[in-house]
DNA sequence: GTGATATATGAAGCATCCTTCAGGTTTGGC
DNA sequence: GCCAAACCTGAAGGATGCTTCATATATCAC
């Protein structure tokens, strides 16, 4: 997946009509079909095309070019898991700070798996050119709203270090891509989410204490 | 980067004299740089035999196909982190739990910073169909050096628990990755070793708690 | 110096695929 | 029913790039 120096990221046409809206679910479906079943390299358009059950032409009705196409669907995907922990982080305001760590990387993984098909083959594309940006781009108001919710925790203070948030995220997207890429059994899962919660609330209680020995 | 049905990973040559060692040598680094200048989607045999100052028979010579080049130095990369690894849990064995965590954690984000270039290229193809695969692959003697060098802990035990060991390697991975993505300056490496170390020393002394408390 | 082997060259064959567009079909308002 | 707008089709133009191979050059042992 590569930069175009067209406008990359902006469809040609949105959907009006149900059927059309309709379309362009199928074609976004497809195209993680595809990207699973044949991988990055392989997908083509034409493929993802007539795995939708729609015209290749129809395809570049909704999007100018092929890496559009990924794009979207790359940045919808990091939307919703960045949306999901802003929410855990907005509900758990002024809670005490394990509790804090507990929901924000539960709802980080719950967002990861609630659809492992679309974040396993993103994977897929993510790591080429404009992907790692964009993920940094969208992990920034993830960041963002767990500074601002570790604020409120009555029992324990941060200091000015972005580098300890930045890390807890790094480190959830790591376990949370490991898991993903060896299949995601609902044991593996369920590991997951215990042993994130443990590696993050232990780090962060040690990365909040040099403050309170003041 | 996508699997080839054929013998994808065989060269069909093996360099005898010492120029062709040059050859496959520059073959190489300029793989890494089309990487890092074009990305994964824009980088072609033709171009990288350009980069590399030599013909694209030449190439064809060493390598059956685009697919195994790519493949060889990823392999390469993936082999030189798990060696390094392995030869600090070799050295750090019957060391205090905490130091060996310590030193496995710097060997490991030593390795991968030994060249930036190379981590960082790689992240490119990495993600797709077989790069996950050989990351597993690798990943695993990896643990097992871990967890054999846990063993001989004189002041912690381990739990028969994998996944705290996967766990490990997940959250280095990821931090890892995410500070090379982002330029890796040297203040960011250096925040990387010592937050990841208080980061794995913290989860490994609660991860081998609950066998103390027995 | 000779000859066998190793190494290098790059034009071109040919497969692949991105993208377009002339023409066809469906929808919705009047 | 008519008509404009929305939507769909898929063959094909043309660009791209993987890979080969006939030919040329360099190395090394005798």
């Amino acid at each position: 997946m590569a930069q175009n120096e067209q406008t990359a990221l902006e469809p040609r046409k949105t959907p009006v009509q149900a059927r059309a809206a309709v379309t362009v679910g199928a074609i976004s479906e497809a195209t993680i079909q595809v990207l699973l079943s044949h991988g990055a390299d392989r997908l083509t358009t034409t493929r993802v095309a007539k795995r939708a059950g729609v015209s290749v032409g129809t395809l570049y009705q909704y999007y100018p070019n092929k890496q559009s196409l990924l794009f979207a669907l790359l940045e919808d995907h990091l939307d919703k898991v960045s949306a999901a922990v802003e929410a855990a982080c907005e509900r758990a305001r002024g809670k005490p700070m394990a509790e804090m760590v507990k929901d924000v990387v539960e709802a980080f993984v719950d967002a990861k798996m609630a659809r492992t098909d679309i974040s396993t083959s993103l994977y897929r594309i993510a790591g080429d050119v404009g992907g790692p940006a964009l993920v940094r781009q969208t992990g920034l108001r993830s960041q963002k709203a767990l500074g601002a919710m570790l604020e409120t925790a009555p029992d324990a203070v941060l200091r000015q270090e972005k580098f300890a948030i930045q890390m807890v995220f790094a480190a959830m997207a790591g376990a949370s891509r490991s898991v993903l890429e060896a299949g995601a059994s609902p044991a593996m899962v369920r590991n997951l989410r215990d042993h994130l919660v443990l590696l993050c609330q232990s780090y962060m209680a040690v990365a909040t204490q040099p403050r309170r020995l003041r």
